[in-house]
DNA sequence: TTTCATCTTGACCATACGGTCAGGAAGTGA
DNA sequence: TCACTTCCTGACCGTATGGTCAAGATGAAA
């Protein structure tokens, strides 16, 4: 009856089991490398928090780099798609101000794989080399062009756009890769919902205002 | 003859050798640990690089954590003194630009200390706590207060003197923490000189507008 | 039911690592 | 020279790690 509709429904399908498997294996694994680095990462420490056992991470993930190499692209998916504001913006305030926004709040729902991607540069990008140089690169190169228009138009203070992206990455970043910093310095509480919005409005007050957009 | 005087000059003192030796191990720990992080980096490889036989590390130092301990306080210190310029100095514009460049000064001659640093407080800062919540507070809420007697002498607009901080600390360190991405930016090639002036010239002009103290 | 591909897992292995130690070399002060 | 401290180092050890494998369990298709 209603019974066999029930079993088959709880009974997970083949590809509902490796979809979720791999799931809770990245979860884990950003976690994890985010906390101890690559070098300080274990296979069993990334079961464990999966709670799978370690040979099946090497059902899922060949080895422990191709692991980690999926959880830096994760992140940098994120973050590409974060710049979407500044295509569509008529000029830095909404362009500037929205992707400020974004990255703002990909550094409180993603701080591991921002400390991850941070890491992986910080030891010279050893399995993202390629994606620096074409993607990343390529990427910078548009959203520059985008600013040189925005200055021509008069509509900033002509500033090096390089410079100006080095800041909007580094104080963004900031606030998920020394979160424990922040955090100590915060009474050693998480900054909370009304914490959170004076850091957006602040840097995007000071970047704004810094490049002369209001 | 003159021979003994040479000999005797030649031959390293007491006094000498240890110093030495201790430089020679925290130079040499301080790149490994930051290209390779405390969990990648191998007591094996620092012995190497500063050329002595790994048994004569655990001479001068017991552990790989006191190594790494030494380490970081060495970067933390150097960002201690950097702050000199905020004491004596009438305003922002005197303070706050000299105190960016000297971390950007910092930023091209310590990057391997920097690295190490972002790494520590990123994996929770297990070994500095304490330098955290006592040192680092004691610091932060004393220029806090510099901050906010600029701002009630009007020579500066109402910022969060906190965020601006963060900002500062963010984008002077990531001209080391992300050192090589903006090499892969530049063509592969470190800033040079004229590019580092650049640098700090444009990080100042957008913090000091950002604030209003120009 | 039968057949097949996918998934699971305990046991195992070779390697590399941090750390130890004993015994010798070298500098130092009397 | 002698006694003493500091410095040096090859050899060694226990442990933990990434990865393998074979045998079995489970779901899917016929």
């Amino acid at each position: 009856m209603s019974g066999d509709a029930q079993i088959s429904r709880l009974r997970p399908r083949r590809t509902d089991i490796r979809r979720e498997n791999e799931r809770a294996i990245l979860d884990a694994a950003e976690k994890v490398f985010a906390e101890a680095g690559f070098g300080g990462a274990t296979m069993q420490l990334i079961a464990d928090m999966a709670g799978l056992p370690k040979a099946n991470l090497h059902y899922y993930f060949a080895t422990k780099e191709d692991l980690y190499r999926r959880v830096v692209q994760q992140i940098f998916e994120i973050w590409l798609d974060a710049a979407s504001s500044f295509d569509d913006a008529p000029g830095p305030v909404e362009g500037l101000g929205g992707y400020i926004d974004a990255k703002m709040d990909i550094s409180r729902t993603h701080p591991y794989g921002s400390k991850v991607w941070a890491s992986e540069v910080m030891h010279g990008a050893p399995v993202i080399q390629d994606y620096l140089e074409t993607t990343l690169r390529d990427w910078t190169n548009g959203r520059i062009a985008v600013i040189q228009r925005w200055i021509t138009e008069g509509k900033m203070r002509p500033v090096d756009p390089r410079h100006l992206l080095y800041m909007l990455w580094a104080t963004t970043q900031h606030y998920a890769d020394f979160g424990h910093q922040i955090q100590t310095l915060n009474g050693d509480k998480p900054l909370n919902d009304r914490q959170w919005a004076e850091a957006k409005a602040s840097v995007k007050d000071m970047v704004l205002r810094g490049i002369g957009a209001i």
